[in-house]
DNA sequence: TATGACTTGTCAATATTTGGCTAATATAAG
DNA sequence: CTTATATTAGCCAAATATTGACAAGTCATA
């Protein structure tokens, strides 16, 4: 599940179009499609907004797209998982440090 | 440990100076401090051609490489062990598939 | 002081990202 | 079949980020 399904999904459980969405957030409707669609990255404070205009988890999707962005840096490297691996380690080292 | 302190760690034990590879990667002293030092970030072929230089692992080097791109990418965001785990999932879950 | 190795700060060139526009496609209603 | 609305595709310009070069600085040592 990516980002953009996530808030695909909440989108039409509550019924929204996306031209109400992209109103609230300042972008035309084809650039949120292609948000939802994965074809382009939401920014920051995008998400936040689109988290607070579906009632929903900032947390959750700051999460999942934090996890697209993850994917997208690593994809087709043999090494990807032991680079999430060292990253893991080097963030929790940074934490009870 | 990043990938700046390992070539640093590498070019040291073999008595290499900065401007000896930063010429063989064809960028200039200076832009190799930088990248030792983690202040600006490697091209990927340029860690290929470190690796070669200091005859050491491109897969340990790609991986601190992409490890540091990672931590960066989620530094200061309280999801980020959250993201980390959902990346890895996904990345698993497209493996076995 | 003088030299060599490395670092710092700034700038221009380049590349990437972001967003808007237009047109195309799909779906549903009349 | 036509119309109306929602979504998607493709292209282009504006904004932003990245890359590398250069000049000047520090630091250690002879």
């Amino acid at each position: 599940m990516h980002f953009g399904e996530r808030i695909r999904e909440l989108r039409e459980s509550q019924g929204l179009l996306q031209r109400q969405l992209a109103a609230n957030l300042e972008i035309d409707t084809p650039m949120f499609s292609k948000i939802e669609r994965g074809e382009r990255k939401a920014k920051r404070d995008q998400v936040l907004k689109i988290a607070g205009l579906l009632k929903t988890n900032e947390q959750e999707l700051l999460a999942l797209w934090l996890a697209d962005q993850i994917k997208e840096l690593v994809t087709d490297e043999d090494q990807a998982l032991q680079a999430l691996k060292i990253a893991e380690q080097d963030i929790n080292q940074a934490n009870t440090k």
